[in-house]
DNA sequence: CGGAAGACTAAGGAATACTTAGTGTTCGGT
DNA sequence: ACCGAACACTAAGTATTCCTTAGTCTTCCG
């Protein structure tokens, strides 16, 4: 059993595996025709090809998740990415004031 | 002149338009044969053809924005995203406490 | 064991991206 | 206004990648 190769792969199975799904429920789920939806995910997930962003769209909704988190390399972004997808308005907005404020104090 | 179709073409033109890049220059900054580099960036950009991840995060790169930037649908992720990738190493682990913390209190 | 469920794969046909060879467009200089 | 340069953009064909099909392999549990 070799590490995952690609950054989607990886994503991907953390959020599905999270999530309780199986690669092809997931498929199916994302929209995905019932016959192939098994060996396109797992494709997907073993870094075999590419998902194009349509379909990952539909992925990242049916995970619950930005879908901006399952192309970021970084695994501290990544985090910061997931737990901004569960705030609340209230809290993403607060958070990205708190972001925008640091980010101000460090340029002087 | 019609708005852009794909959110990676509009990432990509807000961030190569912020480094003052032409399409051409990123696309051989970022490692594409000169002959093609400005038909390609062109087509990305547009939306016309989506690019791989592997050239994709070689133009993040040069446009010093996280990868997951390009990928975002939501206007202030994208810009929680940028401004994170722009911060020290610091404060970048400031950030991510305080949105876990956020996300702690959130759930009692 | 036998069956079911999930993970995984090779191979070929289908779809998409990349390269080539240009045409538009904009703008600064004379 | 004209010219040239730089940049933006595009059609079309070839190259490359993905999607579908048709399975195998593995694990688990009755």
């Amino acid at each position: 059993m070799t590490s995952n190769i690609s950054i989607i792969g990886k994503r991907l199975k953390e959020a599905r595996v999270h999530a309780g799904l199986s690669q092809e429920r997931l498929g199916i789920l994302a929209g995905i025709d019932e016959f192939s939806a098994s060996a396109r995910m797992n494709q997907y997930e073993r870094g075999k090809h590419e998902p194009g962003m349509e379909i990952m769209k539909r992925i990242a909704e049916k995970l619950h998740r930005p879908i901006s988190y399952f192309y970021e390399v970084d695994d501290d972004l990544a985090h910061l990415i997931e737990i901004y997808g569960g705030l609340d308005q209230q809290r993403k907005e607060k958070l990205l004031a708190i972001a925008v404020e640091l980010h101000g104090n460090q340029s002087e």
